[in-house]
DNA sequence: CATTATCCTAGTAAATCTATAGGGTAAAGA
DNA sequence: TCTTTACCCTATAGATTTACTAGGATAATG
């Protein structure tokens, strides 16, 4: 399931690629219009900012503002950053990976064999999905 | 993330799988050889019992086999029963659908635009896999 | 210097996950 | 019948994650 969190990220971002010539948006518009509550979107904006996604602006017109073109956004950075491994095992991710304590051998591992398919083709949708894409 | 019922109720549906002519296996048996804790994986296999998936016997001689020919029984099924919701918000599950509370438009929403297409792929997976597939 | 708006740390209620405990019940074989 | 075997069932509990909320500190604008 996607968390909340995850969820809330994508639509401020995609509020802020819609927005023309990178000007700052501040967090209570992108609550209200997008119904998300403030306190917990500010924290989201800020890990997003720390994370080198957004840059911001205090004081009078202050705000979030997408640091790169929206086409050079593809989901999988979008993600990994808010939601983490884009895999349903950590034995099959890329970024992520560790060895599951109990399964001996990796090869024979049906979880792994299912999940590892899955991940690729997840893999492929966010990767050829950028934020421009979702913003039409 | 995959829960470890649902990758421990998967990993003993395939060692049910490799069973010959549907003996029964004790779930002491299933434990040991996949490493998975005899009493949680008492009540997975309990609720697949209890959903058409297994059938079992009790005392001596006694166990759990398949009800099904493993070819007949795709990953869908498997998932939904032990995690649930394939899709990854519940405004674009088939079988657990919901509405998001957030959400106005949904037509216009970017998070159920992208996860439409995961779940599209993720379910055709799952469709195209059956128990057997894994159990090779 | 007052106003505006982000920055930052901490905490917390609720839900979910991952089991474990402790017996009860039915079947098979002697 | 009696004993052993193995599933049946409910309850509970610790750990972790989720989804926020509280309460101010800090910086920029005009």
């Amino acid at each position: 399931m996607l968390s909340k969190k995850t969820k809330y990220g994508i639509k401020a971002l995609v509020h802020l690629a819609r927005q023309k010539d990178r000007v700052p948006v501040q967090i209570s518009t992108i609550s209200k219009t997008e119904n998300i509550s403030q306190k917990f979107l500010e924290s989201i904006l800020l890990t997003l900012r720390k994370n080198g996604m957004l840059g911001s602006k205090k004081g009078k017109g202050g705000g979030y503002y997408l640091l790169k073109d929206p086409k050079e956004i593809p989901m999988t950075t979008v993600m990994r950053l808010l939601e983490g491994p884009i895999a349903m095992v950590p034995c099959v991710s890329l970024n992520f990976y560790e060895k599951c304590a109990d399964c001996i051998d990796e090869d024979a591992c049906a979880v792994n064999k299912l999940m590892l398919k899955v991940r690729d083709n997840t893999l492929e949708i966010f990767r050829n999905t950028t934020l421009a894409d979702l913003s039409n």
